[in-house]
DNA sequence: ATTGCGCTACACCGTTGGGGTGAGATGAGA
DNA sequence: TCTCATCTCACCCCAACGGTGTAGCGCAAT
């Protein structure tokens, strides 16, 4: 069974590098590369793949944003992020927002196949060089994440996160209900369902709590 | 002059006796308190204080979040935030969102009044006992914040971006236009220039830019 | 088998938001 | 002085959104 990866990397050379790294590997397949945020959410909602491997830095959509997207609409997607530094503290960030693991830019290339695969089998493994301090941090994020806490969003069904989700990347009704195959009317009660169980008043205080979740 | 603050922080307990400590000073004025982010936006916006005193860790709006819109609306309100954790790396996240300074919790009290009136005075005094790595971080936030990068958003005249951080605290038009005192249509203008200069498509999406802004 | 939940869909209706256009007032700067 | 940017307001039109109620279907728990 081979493993289907989204690659999101604003760096035109960089991402199809990447890719044709990756498409050596037999057990690996790049189904979509994404220039930014948007397109990453985008791609992702389209093909749905196993895993996505995504810059932290993008414009548009940030990755610890589009992240937290990805992770109310696509539950079974794991996110792997492409950090520059090894003390950015974005990658905390991104781990308490549900991303699976991180990855160091300047990790070699065994290593990177290495994390992907054991991702794709659930295992976390870190990028190494990561200070002391970091990795901490980081695991104890990884670690909280996996015991789902108790916020607001526990409230809601997977169907509403993940139409929150949507909205939250900032589509409309009518896209939202294009993209899952249901009519506008269907989103329309979704999200006034949504809107009583979050106590919210309207659309822009929900993705409001909704991307301040952590 | 005394300095006018407002305290935005979510234990009841500890913030009134916040208020209690810092009221005994003779140049401090305690114009408000707010329990939590929205509610220190909203009366933020209302009294416009010299220095908001924020609990980084607040329901509804987070410490950062309401810092960027705060940022936006009330340029000339410094905002210092308190973090329990001396390495919580939402600090240096809040330093790049313009934060003035960050406190710890358990600073001492003379300490804190220090804090309060240098920064008042435009110094950036940081609490100590920070680790290194992450005061390294901190500086430079600070730092880079002073020189006002080239964003998209500083495309946007200064009511704009009021109007905008605004519309990202969640208020409707009609919610703006009687906070500042202009009509809706004014306000319809307003974001509509915006969204053209943002080259976005709608409310969510400027909000979304304006969020992910450092 | 009945109950409850989640997902779907539709109708009605009022409010809000967005695009377009125009235009007056102000103040800074060439 | 004239120009330009900014802020303000108004009007129209239409699309989108929000609130409420109703209802059928499938599924799992009891």
């Amino acid at each position: 069974m081979s493993i289907r990866l989204l690659i999101a990397e604003h760096q035109r050379l960089f991402r199809q590098s990447l890719r044709v790294l990756l498409a050596r590997e037999r057990d690996l397949i790049v189904v979509a590369e994404a220039a930014d945020g948007r397109e990453a959410f985008d791609l992702a909602m389209r093909h749905k793949p196993d895993l996505v491997l995504m810059d932290i830095d993008m414009p548009n959509l940030d990755g610890v944003t589009t992240t937290k997207l990805l992770r109310g609409c696509l539950p079974n997607t794991k996110v792997l992020l492409l950090a520059i530094h090894d003390e950015d503290t974005r990658i905390v960030t991104a781990l308490q927002a549900g991303a699976f693991g991180y990855i160091l830019m300047n990790v070699d290339q065994a290593d990177l196949l290495h994390i992907i695969r054991a991702a794709y089998q659930g295992e976390h493994v870190l990028s190494p060089s990561m200070p002391d301090r970091f990795a901490r941090h980081a695991l104890a994020a990884v670690r909280q994440t996996g015991g789902d806490s108790h916020t607001l969003l526990s409230r809601l069904t997977d169907r509403e996160r993940e139409i929150l989700a949507c909205a939250a990347a900032g589509w409309s009704n009518k896209e939202i209900s294009d993209h899952l195959y249901v009519s506008v009317d269907t989103v329309k009660t979704h999200l006034h369902h949504i809107y009583q169980k979050l106590c919210v008043d309207g659309r822009v205080e929900a993705i409001l709590a909704f991307l301040q979740t952590k």
